[in-house]
DNA sequence: CCCGTTTCTTGACTCATTCAAGATTTCGCG
DNA sequence: CGCGAAATCTTGAATGAGTCAAGAAACGGG
């Protein structure tokens, strides 16, 4: 994806398009479900001089828009990424923290009507699969 | 639930009964929930000089024994609960934050199989629905 | 090209959580 | 019942992701 497919994204968001909300773009885009430090280094290797406080904003716009998801999983700072509205979820390693992205199982949309909703009006379910991962695993038998 | 039954558990689960431990123990089961500070308060109602540290402390080495479990929604600070190993999820409220239980629709361990696991070893399947709790629908509608 | 609004920069600040060192407590064992 | 090693607690400071605020700059409709 180029920069001119993220300003397409932000236009038909209604979004204005900002060199640091198309650095952003681009870094999430790159490095999926990446923390905020490093999608800060990766905005920073697109646009040297951003601040934080830019790529904190931008997060939270596109967040807001429906172009990135915002994960945080337990125990973790929170991760970004680009993937959004397809309804897969992620499995995290209890050991390394690393995600991965799982489609559901069941059907398109699982789990997302729950037994009693105490009259809440349900309009997502998140999904996070706790495990250990390949690395983890083979690090651990060798002990 | 008493004191004497605390102890049960925590012996039960080979740790040392103490009167933190205990009294964290208690303010959990009454506080379902419940965000750290609110559980801090309630230690202290039964054991005014806890220190945090040991409140902290408590709750991580019940989490490991799996007698509480720490759940923390993005964007939420930590809370914790006593009810576990009934595979119940949660319904978070966008506006408020507020948490309830939910007992999950499908069958007894729902969505725990994933359909690609990416060589994970998945051992637990959590669930976090989003959506709006009565009081924030009612404070929404009258807007 | 101009102007109002949004967004960015800078820098200070919050506050949940963690770290560290030394004092206490717990509990198995005699 | 009392000892001693190990675990746990107290105190107090530090960390660091994330937020807040005020003014400067950039965006984009007209």
């Amino acid at each position: 994806m180029g920069n001119a497919d993220y300003e397409q994204l932000l236009r038909g968001a209604s979004l204005r398009v900002t060199r640091p909300r198309v650095a952003v773009l681009g870094a999430v885009s790159d490095n999926a479900h990446a923390d905020t430090e490093t999608i800060l280094g990766a905005v920073r290797e697109r646009l040297p001089d951003v601040s934080h406080q830019a790529v904190y904003d931008s997060l939270a716009a596109l967040s807001a828009a429906g172009i990135v998801r915002r994960i945080q999983p337990s125990g973790s700072v929170a991760r970004y990424e680009t993937r959004v509205g397809d309804n897969h979820h992620h499995v995290v390693c209890r050991s390394c923290g690393n995600i991965a992205d799982v489609d559901c199982a069941v059907g398109h949309t699982p789990c997302l009507t729950a037994s009693d909703d105490n009259g809440f009006v349900v309009d997502e379910a998140e999904v996070i699969y706790w495990g250990t991962c390949p690395q983890c695993q083979a690090a651990q038998r060798s002990k």
